[in-house]
DNA sequence: TTGTAGGCGTTATCAC
DNA sequence: GTGATAACGCCTACAA
């Protein structure tokens, strides 16, 4: 509870000497520096973070605004900008903000207040001109989905190839009848991904179905649901291509419901690799994003906004990977 | 970007009238309000509350410190601590310790540094000697698991009585060999089930098979690898009782990979009705308990003793619920 | 009702 | 190398 001017008092120096102790200036004697120590952890000083934020006119948090913590596409996403923010000094303040735009705003007057130096936005739902507004005056990274009309930063994948790869691989385990269940084509990984199924589809000279592709929520429920209607039709597909693990858990649910066998009767694959999808039984064949390296990066483009506010534009491209489990092959 | 005292200049009025619009004092006339408020606005002045915190000596932070993020156990509890934190001004800071002491330190020290006003601890692992050292100066509640020996506030619920009810359920449905998939006995919640579980079978006049009983981690490979064990077992037990869902999702695997069948061979019971065990096949029997409110409740506490910092110290015991699914009744 | 001024705890700019 | 001192932006006695 002590104050850095009992500290000076009780060690018989100024104010200054003690301050610049605590920030490691060099030019303070050895022997000072030594006096000052002792006389810190004898009383127990702690320096007080509102004193200092408020002189620095900083508040090292950072923001990271994402729909839900349980949706477990995050968890390590965030372990990776927690990572880097910590080894810089920095806290984060994670923002679900369940997609409601109120929740977003209250989290974004925290930029305007002060309370934190820059956002990095994991919510694929935000409000575009939300952002657009505060884009101007404070430091943002935009993570996993983007919108290249804000020219923000960003950290993804490339999810063309992404979507190209993982239909490939049914055709290569000779699957014809290849289905797709998407997300709302509002999100650009969404399209993306489509446009690589449709890709790979052509290049192998099979037929585009209409009625093989599915837009819809991205929820255990949907993917329930959305497989249940491949199911129902007349020409039932031989493979499923599911834009999000946990949309694929749910497929799994429906089709084992009409007893009929993964990969035999109706092959699988996802996309996330959480940590679910090797707890299914199939096991569940994924795409594998780097999502440690992607927090990582995305909190380093941060900070490299918040420290140079004028620096260039960085986007960052990262690697994914196939990983062939059980509901793709015997 | 503008400071209180150039809304002051430019309406003509002093910083102190500007603050007390601000603050809502009532003793300003409506008058002088109206043009204080429309300066605001035409200025886009937002307090800074870096200079507000140092002033009031506070940082409307609160600390969560919790496991992982990505337990699903934790989700709605997080939530309930949410909701009431904002309902009054406060944000969270959720810590994931990882359970490693360096961690909880790091997040400890917000406390002295002043960056955060108190804490709610929801991780059983935490060292309570880490705790004692600190709660002599700050706001600490205790959620789900606790140290009576620390008196401190806690939201919890009736452990023992969950553990009976569980049981006894298994016991309704016929079955009498009913095994004890526990976590480690160090945690009280874990001791009280195991009560719970002992008493009900006492009542019932069934033998404590010592092998029935398995103390491990609480995660899903532990549950599998417990399972498999029991079912070695020359003795097979006909149900099995798990300290949570995670647990018990794992087990499922396990029964499943010897082709027996759930309830018929093996009745199953979770504990915490996460999401997950609603998706299961078959949908999995659980206690659950009030995860919304405990959080809430947790918060709530917390709150009362950041602001009457010598009030009693007060202890909830919420209730919970038996949710029978699938996995003991056709 | 409104204004003046001191202070929250720290850092940083000057002198010395 | 060290010390005085003026900020940082806000709130709140106290005076008027």
């Amino acid at each position: 509870m002590s104050t850095i001017e009992e500290v000076a008092k009780e060690a018989g120096v100024s104010v200054a000497t003690v301050s610049r102790v605590l920030n490691k200036s060099n030019k303070v004697t050895l022997k000072t520096k030594i006096k000052v120590e002792e006389t810190i952890k004898r009383l127990k000083y702690e320096p007080n973070m509102l004193g200092r934020n408020l002189r620095r006119s900083e508040s090292r948090m950072i923001l990271a605004l994402l729909p839900s913590i349980s949706n477990p596409f995050y968890t390590m996403i965030i372990k990776g900008i927690e990572d880097i923010a910590r080894d810089n000094g920095y806290n984060v303040l994670l923002c679900q903000t369940d997609s409601e735009p109120e929740r977003e705003l209250v989290y974004i007057n925290l930029l305007k207040q002060r309370l934190a130096d820059g956002l990095i936005s994991l919510d694929p739902k935000i409000d575009i001109n939300v952002l657009k507004g505060i884009s101007q005056d404070y430091p943002i990274v935009q993570s996993c989905e983007y919108s290249e009309e804000l020219n923000l930063p960003y950290v993804t994948i490339d999810n063309f190839q992404a979507g190209y790869q993982a239909v490939k691989h049914l055709i290569s385990i000779g699957k014809k009848k290849i289905a797709f269940i998407n997300s709302d084509n509002k999100f650009i990984y969404a399209r993306l991904r489509e446009k690589g199924y449709i890709k790979a589809l052509e290049e192998a000279g099979l037929e585009i179905n209409k009625d093989y592709i599915i837009n819809g929520e991205n929820d255990f429920e949907s993917g329930q649901k959305n497989m249940q209607q491949l199911l129902a039709l007349k020409n039932r597909p031989d493979a499923v291509f599911l834009v999000s693990d946990v949309l694929a858990i749910g497929a799994l649910k429906a089709i084992r419901d009409m007893s009929l066998s993964v990969p035999e009767d109706i092959a699988v694959v996802g996309f996330d690799n959480i940590d679910f999808s090797t707890m299914m039984n199939p096991a569940l064949t994924t795409i594998a994003q780097p999502m440690y390296e992607i927090g990582c990066e995305s909190c380093r483009l941060l900070l490299n906004r918040i420290h140079h506010r004028n620096a260039d534009i960085e986007k960052i491209i990262m690697d994914f990977e196939l990983i062939i489990r059980e509901s793709t092959i015997k």
